[in-house]
DNA sequence: TTTATTGTAACACATTTTATTACATTAATA
DNA sequence: TATTAATGTAATAAAATGTGTTACAATAAA
C-alpha cells in the first residue's frame, strides 16, 4: 500500500463513531482530514459496499455508520481498501527456460497469501471502538 | 508495497543460492527475471548494503550470497527494500481543529508500526535456505 | 421551487515505478 | 598494452498509480 486510503477509510469511520450528529456530510468529514469532498464520497461508497456504513442522499443527507463499532474489525476495513499485497508484485514474464524463473510465482504466491492472511487476522483483532476510545 | 523490488530481491538471492556459477553476472541474472539489467544492479546494491550478497567488478565480475542461505531470512530482504508501511500512507495535512484530525496521525503510527512488526516477526521465521528447497 | 446533498464521470496533475541509454571504472587475459 | 566484459551510477524517458478538481444528474427535505 503506497496509497492513503486506509487512512482515510479509518479516519472517515472514526469520525462517524464518534460524531453525535447522525448523518455526517462529505464536506464536513473532507474538513476534518483535509481532502477534497469526492475523495471522501468514493471511500464511503466503497465502504458501504463492504458494509460498515450507510448514506443517505438528498437534503440533510449524509453518512453513518451501518454497525455498531464493536462489531467492525480493522480487517473489513483493510480488505475494503486494499489494492496491493503486503510484498508487492510479482515479475509476470519471468523466464519459462529457468528452472527459478519457470516456478517463482508459484512459490511466491503461497508466500505473499500468508504474509497477507497474517495481517488480516493481527487487524481481526482490532476493533473501530477501541480505536476511538484512544481519543478519549 | 505497489511495487516488485521484493520478488526481484528475492528472485536474485534465489538464483545466487541455486547457481553452481561463484559468479553471476546481472545479465545473467537478468534474463532469468526478465527486466533490464541495470534494474539487477541496482537491486543488488541495496542487498551489499544490507550485507546479504557481495559483488565483483571487471572481467569474470558479479555477484555472489554473502552468507549461507541458512543464515539469511526473509525480514532483512524485506527490510532492504521496503520504502512503504503495509497500511500504506498518512494524510499529512488533518485538521489540528478537530479532535479527530488532530490526534489520529499519532493513533496511526502506532497501529502502522505494530502490523508493520508483526510481518517482519513472520518473516524472520522463513531462511532462504528452505525457499530454495522448493524448487527440487 | 429552492436548497443541500450524494453519486459518478471526466479530466488534470502529481508521484511512483520501471525501462533504457550512456559511460566512467575495474579487472582479467590475449 | 590493448581488448574485452563486467560493475556502478547518473540521467532521462515512459508507464502506471494516486490524488485533486470540476461538473452535473439524481435525490429528498423544506
Amino acid at each position: 500500500m503506497n496509497n492513503t486510503r486506509f487512512a482515510t477509510a479509518l479516519h472517515i469511520l472514526t469520525l462517524l463513531a464518534d460524531s453525535k450528529e447522525v448523518w455526517c456530510s462529505s464536506e464536513w468529514i473532507a474538513g476534518s482530514i483535509n481532502v477534497n469532498p469526492v475523495v471522501v464520497r468514493r471511500e464511503l461508497g466503497v465502504l458501504g459496499a463492504a458494509g460498515l456504513v450507510q448514506t443517505r442522499k438528498g437534503k440533510t443527507g449524509g453518512a453513518t455508520l451501518a454497525k455498531r463499532a464493536s462489531d467492525i474489525t480493522m480487517d473489513k476495513v483493510y480488505l475494503a481498501v486494499k489494492n496491493s499485497e503486503v510484498l508487492g508484485k510479482r515479475n509476470h514474464k519471468t523466464n519459462a527456460k529457468c528452472p527459478i524463473g519457470k516456478d517463482i510465482n508459484e512459490k511466491l504466491d503461497t508466500l505473499f497469501t500468508s504474509i497477507d492472511q497474517r495481517v488480516v487476522t493481527e487487524l481481526s483483532s482490532k476493533t473501530l471502538e477501541s480505536f476511538v476510545a484512544e481519543f478519549h
